[in-house]
DNA sequence: GGACGGGATTAGACGCATCTAATTCATAAG
DNA sequence: CTTATGAATTAGATGCGTCTAATCCCGTCC
């Protein structure tokens, strides 16, 4: 059996290898479950035994196949809770996060599929992250990009906002800004704080808020008169 | 803060005491948190530390108003969560006393909160049990016998049925035995085996079985011709 | 190539919940 | 009053997850 702290070190490696690959150093490990690095080292030894992860030493680490699986089964009751929760038990996107991180360490298999039953086996959670099947393969992301990385003259959808600032998300619900929205990037300032277009108004937000919001691109503006002409 | 095994500590003493009243023995504590007595005193020392129960060695232990607090909240969780599970996510009234024992302990107030709300403040979980009211006083339990103290000729009112064998309860289930239930007493054999008449027939229970169900007498049967004449 | 600096690991300790074995206590029986 | 019995406590040990302090390793910069 593993404990709930462990099934959270291993949802921590599998998002950040998700997001940059392995190996996964000790310290973005420490940053994400907030412990010390010597407290994740041991951590590592003892997952590597169990056979969860592998790595070398000042190397970092890499899921098994087997330490894989049982993230994502984590990530799967996170997310499931998550929209659980929104749907069917009033609560907003920003509160959905903390009671999820609490719970899914301790529903059983059958508390799992009865949820999903209900809900009819739903896609993504209410931060448009997606919800991994029960056959627990790796969910397929498409591609996005971090709003802080769009360009003035774009037009994109919203896909994922990150779940982890609650302040964040109450911001972002009010402003209208939630997966499947689509908005205009009216305007990169100097230090990342982007302008959008949304239905009403325009919003200005902080650069920390772009980088949490991921987007695909539906349209990159035709370039202007005076541009340099390379590229389509 | 409370680790959920103290939890579960409060919770055994509080109806242990609600069962026999108090000091509670050490070995009582044992055998329902399933665990040996030196382990039980020293989490009864911890617990008196935090000023949860009070205790005078080799006497037994008592809960204070603030551990007796502590374990009526989490059985309101505990029932909440049952209740919950049985309504709204299709769980038999076998199945929810595992899943919410392990929930008890993670949900926070809002999560309790909004169940409640969705159930609409239920005074009794799916055993039969009183549900704590949000205030966390003692719920009244009327007073109740139970049903292998009967005797032949009662009719009598289930009221609960203890929610701690699963096996039981899915046999009780569907003999038709259920909280609300009137069952007229048959029969009451040497060994205690108990014939109840319900609906569908007639149900012979083992001592074990009719000692679980808790029941009010209805009606017993005015003394047969060839009876002691004493008291009404 | 040698020194530096920062990240990683090792060393050593602690608190919690748990166990088994040994001891102490309360009391019921003689 | 003494002893036997069973329950409760004390003694001592273990595993886990965590920490701080000390040490180690690797890549960079002179
Ligand atoms: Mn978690
Ligand atoms: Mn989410
Ligand atoms: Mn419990
Ligand atoms: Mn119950």
């Amino acid at each position: 059996m593993l404990s709930d702290v462990m099934e959270d070190y291993l949802k921590a490696i599998y998002v950040i290898e998700e997001e940059s690959g392995p190996p996964v150093a000790t310290s973005s490990i420490a940053e994400r479950v907030e412990k010390t690095a010597p407290t994740v080292t041991s951590m590592l030894d003892t997952l590597a035994e169990r056979g969860l992860v592998t790595r070398e030493k000042y190397e970092g680490a890499e899921l098994t196949a087997e330490g894989r699986t049982v993230a994502i089964e984590v990530l799967r009751h996170h997310r499931l809770l998550e929209t659980y929760l929104a749907e069917r038990l009033d609560y907003s996107w920003d509160e959905v996060h903390e009671e999820a991180d609490a719970l899914e360490h301790h529903i059983s298999e059958a508390f799992e599929r009865r949820v999903a039953d209900v809900l009819g086996e739903p896609a993504a959670d209410p931060h448009g992250d997606p919800i991994p099947s029960p056959d627990l393969e790796p969910p397929g992301g498409e591609a996005t990009v971090p709003l802080s990385a769009c360009e003035a003259g774009d037009r994109v959808v919203v896909a994922r906002v990150s779940d982890r600032d609650d302040a964040d998300l109450a911001y972002l619900d009010d402003a209208g800004v939630t997966p499947g929205t689509t908005v205009a990037v009216v305007d990169v300032a100097p230090f990342g704080m982007v302008t959008v277009a949304v239905d009403d108004g325009e919003q200005s937000l902080p650069e920390s808020v772009a980088e949490s919001i991921h987007v695909t691109v539906a349209d990159t503006p035709e370039p202007d008169s005076a541009e340099t002409g390379a590229g389509a």
